[in-house]
DNA sequence: GTTAGCACTCAGATGCATTGAGTGCTAAAC
DNA sequence: GTTTAGCACTCAATGCATCTGAGTGCTAAC
């Protein structure tokens, strides 16, 4: 009898190769695959041993008996537990993570969004909107409110449009009367100036000529930017795409996912909604109707919304061509005109 | 010849009767089926001598020879304009759409959704995010501005918290003094009442002291009960259970049925996470380790988040056993990091 | 014009042989 | 004692042939 413990320095090696190899590929993995690909000087026999007895310490199976091995539950505990080290991220990426977790979304898109899910569910289909596109949006008023001596709201109203707000820190403690003084400039300055004219050249002109203030200004502007930056793109949000893969025309995995890569394409939903939205009536597109070779098995049903009876946006349900039109029509009808009309009682008079 | 036109109401009623079938069923539809199913008062022989001429005049197709007949797109589009009738919504169905349309998401849910949305895409795998649960919070204060003349922004400053703001439309114009009355007033009977005791019954009590202003106050109050009464309640949310799929072990349907439903099972995902919460630390499950049956092909990572130190929620990623450990730890922690970050970042002082 | 009867077709299920990846065991080599 | 080559053995996966049944089109009777 030998003296090595239980799990010697071999057998950890190779585990943690069966467990990297398995966790990559999904197959079973072989004692002659271990030998290939990974460089531990020992021949596929020796690696049989091992993992024999690794097996029967349970920290590997079998699926059936001709088949490599895979790591039981024990084994990928010992893994996590004693061979893993975590994976560090690089500095790069974890900048990019934080500024998406601070991304706030604007208001617009949220309704958007909630609309999406609320269409997928009640069609049992995917469903997609468009939010509103509002090219001649003006910034009709801007009004700073103290909330806390190191804390400003800053509220934003935009016409036709909504009301936006957003909270800046101040780093030097701001009187009520300079407050007041900054925000009645800035409204000379900004009032009724287009959203698409407001950049950042803008911006930093009026800090520059605001100077004394422009600690908190900048915050405040940048903020500014950050809100209406996008307010003039249109954006699509999806929602109910495993709803597709209830359908059972969509079983089969190839065909699956034409349809989802069919759904993440922005363009391709993005023109067929702005279509509807131009068209002003809804539209119902049947298989190759669509000049998308991938729609060839898919139906769509789309109608645009609107707000004082201009279009500003549509609403769509994509299913199998084999879709309960009659129900989803209703639907669709019903949603669009839902949103047109919460979207203009958001609008300011 | 007979004079009868191409599409006869006849086979109109057949051309329903097998698109009817197909949508509801995905099978291709028999003359026999039909002839069972629908009453039109012919035997199968007529039926089948029917489908023939729509099949020759392109409305209907076989799968192969001896299946039953699908419609074509050309007989979907048939269908669509000239047969179907779109269903109607019941009254109570469109106001129950109509509310949900309406209803605001609170701004930690936001951002708890967000973050399960970017660590699903970082991870590749299920992501779950339960969002803060805040017990002891107080309402720290209550601010009025009027932003136009039938429009009220309401602030709400929660310790330990966050600003949340909503719009109200008032009915009756109110004088700024008034305002500046009502906003003194709340304040005197809100402040530092824990969000818990803030409930229809003491706002219908401030409601009736104030009684001149009724009218306004109804919709204000009602606006805060909105806002907070869900403030006290932990949510969960989840993203990206279409990567779920894509991994080979849930390639069969009812395996991934099976971890499908795992993650549509609030309570399952919100005690995980809540233990989580409460141990403090990273969690790693393997399998059966977990207590839940339909866990066994599964692991989850899971790391609690925190504000000064405490830890108020718990984000988590669920995959199969078989699982990118070593990485997805790594991000379950950087996310669960950053997002204590943020949060701290919105408490006021 | 409608229907019953019947031969015919073909996708899908079932059963059976073949193949090959991978094992465990034995015995030789180190 | 440990490692490795060789070999018989196992069994999932694959390919192939057969069987079954739903559904058709055609013919002839009603």
């Amino acid at each position: 009898m030998s003296l090595r413990s239980n799990m010697d320095d071999r057998k950890k090696r190779i585990l943690q190769a069966v467990t990297d190899d398995y966790i990559n590929t999904a197959e079973p993995v072989g004692s002659r695959t271990i030998a290939r690909r990974y460089d531990l000087g020992i021949s596929p026999a020796t690696i049989r041993n091992e993992m024999a007895d690794l097996e029967e310490s349970g920290y590997l199976e079998q699926p059936h008996v001709s088949a490599g091995r895979i790591p039981s539950q024990k084994g990928y505990r010992f893994y996590v537990d004693f061979i893993m080290q975590t994976s560090n991220v690089s500095q790069k990426e974890k900048l990019r993570i934080r500024r998406r977790l601070e991304e706030r979304k604007r208001e617009l898109d949220l309704i958007a969004e909630e609309t999406a899910r609320i269409l997928a569910q009640l069609s049992s289909y995917a469903a997609f909107v468009m939010s509103p596109v509002s090219k001649a949006a003006v910034l009709k008023r801007l009004e700073l409110v103290q909330i806390d001596p190191h804390l400003v709201l800053v509220i934003l109203i935009v016409d036709p449009g909504f009301v936006k707000t957003h909270l800046v820190v101040t780093e030097r403690q701001l009187r009520p009367e300079q407050l007041i003084h900054i925000n009645s400039y800035l409204n000379s300055r900004l009032r009724d100036i287009p959203l698409s004219k407001i950049g950042t050249s803008l911006l930093r002109e009026i800090s520059a000529e605001l100077d004394e203030y422009s600690n908190f200004l900048d915050a405040t502007l940048e903020a500014i930017v950050q809100v209406l930056e996008r307010g003039h793109e249109e954006a699509v949000f999806t929602d109910g795409q495993l709803n597709i893969l209830e359908q059972p025309e969509f079983r089969e995995v190839e065909s699956a996912k034409r349809v989802l890569d069919l759904l993440g394409e922005d363009n391709t939903v993005s023109s067929l909604l702005l279509d509807t939205m131009n068209s002003g009536n809804i539209r119902i597109v049947i298989g190759r109707e669509s000049s998308h070779p991938n729609m060839d098995i898919c139906s769509v049903v789309s109608a645009p919304y609107e707000v004082d009876g201009v279009p500003i946006g549509a609403v769509g349900v994509l299913g199998p061509t084999r879709m309960h039109y009659a129900e989803v029509v209703a639907i669709v009808e019903l949603v669009a005109g839902h949103l047109g009309e919460i979207l203009s009682k958001m609008v300011i008079m």
